[in-house]
RNA sequence: GCUCCGGUAGUGUAGUCCGGCCAAUCAUUCUGGCCUUUCGAGCCAGUGACUCGGGUUCAAAUCCCGGCCGGAGCACCA
């Protein structure tokens, strides 16, 4: 099985499907994984050097190292020997139509000029590409199929293309100027590394068809394919890596972490595990149906992982203070986590707290609430209450609320969201939890980033 | 325009190849209940689907034909 991706930004949620439906193949029914790079395109999808050490990174995350990594830009002397094979057997043709003049024969059903001569021709022709004496957009070596498919997207296709731009890895540079396209470079790649099987997107369905002409002249056998539809997000928009690129440059986001982002680093950073990822892709199967899919369900299977490691704490968004007269000053020890026990935090209060303003907004002089794990309050005023004792019981019987609060020395906390930033207050205790995903009481998941000048947490989910 | 795929509850999925055991599986969402000092977790219950029309058959989600809807390819992108 293989997992073949441009490194033209990093991984996304799309990418990652690829990544664990493929190795989980292997996982199951042994058999190599392995990652190929097809980086053969210096200038309309130009790779990113830093992408391919983030796939790497990537798939070491979701347990899916590749047993072998394959870079294509590395071996382009191979695809140039089939080529020539090809060649010299009548199969395949330099072409130097225009791409419009070759378009309107091809519709037409009829052969161009070029696709008849002698294979010597093509050779010298072929040789000319690859010492540099042809300008971009001027040749192409096509392969012969049927000009007369009644499938136009199977007639003679292109194999090789002449790119004069250097590849960004400077190991290959400025070395080629002929470059393979993916249909040729993949037919090659996957029987000689010993293909069985791929799995990919169907809009890869008519590179079969085209691929088997090439495996036909070569008298090699085709892997077993299967596909998977179109997949649309409803929690993020439209994006394309070229797209999201400009907007990281142009600052409108963060990074390629940010979290408005379906990034597979965005959601390291907000604290999704690679279990739930995984989990979430193989229960999704491998159908060709197009699936508009919602991330509910990979939220609730992160939340059953992460929900017994978080520890609980007060996080209070658009904090108002309230004075509570009548209550003595106290220490709180509510516990760290409601069912699994690992301790208590200790909470100094003494006559004020901090309260979520939209809790006690439209609350009037004498509504009842609960302050969790400290004690009752009656509403006295604008931003004032009045200690209304200890017992739960007359919460739980008189029907008040249960909010959570902070204590007024408590921490700033900012909370970074896929729909923006929430500024707010919290425990102290938050700002030892860096690294780990906590749970703020009524608000969600959330892994904690950073604590240096003031505490930065990622959003996971509710 | 030509060609190729697909269509099961709000969402994703099992079942479709080899028709009956499917008044249709699982997960999630939503609703309600229990429990709980979270609008969290756990437990319980409920709502909710075979795209439509025809055909074959004793019997069709499953096979055939047509319509409708959706997606993809027809690049010197991957």
């Amino acid at each position: 099985m293989r997992f073949a991706p441009n490194p033209n930004g990093p991984p996304t949620l799309g990418s990652t499907r690829g990544i664990v439906v493929n190795s989980e193949y292997v996982k199951k029914y042994g058999g190599k994984f392995i990652i190929r790079f097809d980086d053969t395109d210096p200038v309309t999808k130009r790779p990113m050097l830093e992408a391919y050490d983030w796939y790497l990174e990537d798939c070491k995350w979701l347990d899916a190292e590749p047993d072998e990594v394959v870079m294509a830009s590395d071996r382009l002397p191979i695809y140039y020997e089939y080529a020539e094979t090809l060649i010299k057997g009548g199969h395949a043709y330099v072409c130097t139509c225009t791409q419009a003049e070759f378009k309107q024969l091809k519709d037409a059903k009829q052969a161009c000029p070029h696709r008849d001569t002698a294979p010597e021709e093509h050779l010298r022709e072929w040789g000319r590409m690859l010492a540099g004496e042809y300008e971009e957009r001027t040749v192409v070596l096509r392969i012969k199929t049927d000009i007369k498919h009644k499938d136009p997207a199977l007639r003679d296709w292109g194999a090789f293309r002449v790119v004069k731009t250097p590849h960004p890895r400077p190991e290959v540079g400025n070395k080629y100027v002929v470059w393979p396209l993916l249909d040729f470079e993949g037919a090659i790649e996957d029987h000689l590394l010993g293909m069985t099987h791929i799995i990919r997107g169907k809009d890869l369905m008519d590179s079969e068809r085209r691929q088997k002409y090439v495996y036909d002249y070569l008298g090699w056998t085709y892997p077993r394919t299967s596909h998977w539809g179109r997949v649309k997000m409803h929690d993020f928009g439209k994006f394309s890596t070229s797209g999201l690129r400009e907007a990281i440059e142009s600052g409108e986001y963060s990074g390629w972490d940010d979290p408005r982002l379906p990034t597979l680093r965005a959601l390291r950073r907000r604290g999704i595990r690679p279990d739930a990822l995984r989990k979430f892709f193989i229960d999704m199967g491998v159908g060709e149906t197009d699936v508009s899919l919602s991330l509910d369900n990979l939220y609730a299977e992160n939340r059953k992982l992460i929900d017994a490691d978080a520890n609980r704490y007060f996080f209070v968004w658009e904090p108002v203070k309230l004075e509570i007269s009548g209550a003595e000053s106290t220490v709180v020890k509510p516990s760290m986590h409601p069912t699994v026990d690992r301790g208590v935090r200790e909470i100094a209060v003494e006559q004020s707290v901090m309260v979520c303003s939209q809790d006690i907004r439209g609350a009037k002089p004498g509504d009842l609430f609960r302050l969790k794990d400290l004690y009752n309050i009656r509403i006295t005023g604008e931003g004032t209450a009045e200690f209304a004792g200890h017992d739960i019981e007359t919460i739980k019987k008189g029907g008040g609320r249960i909010i959570h609060w902070s204590p007024v020395d408590g921490i700033p906390v900012k909370v970074l969201t896929p729909d923006g930033e929430v500024e707010g207050i919290g425990e102290a205790g938050i700002a030892a939890e860096v690294d780990k995903v906590v749970q703020f009481e009524r608000y969600g998941y959330v892994r904690i980033d950073g604590a240096d000048g003031g505490v930065v947490g990622y959003f996971t989910h509710k």
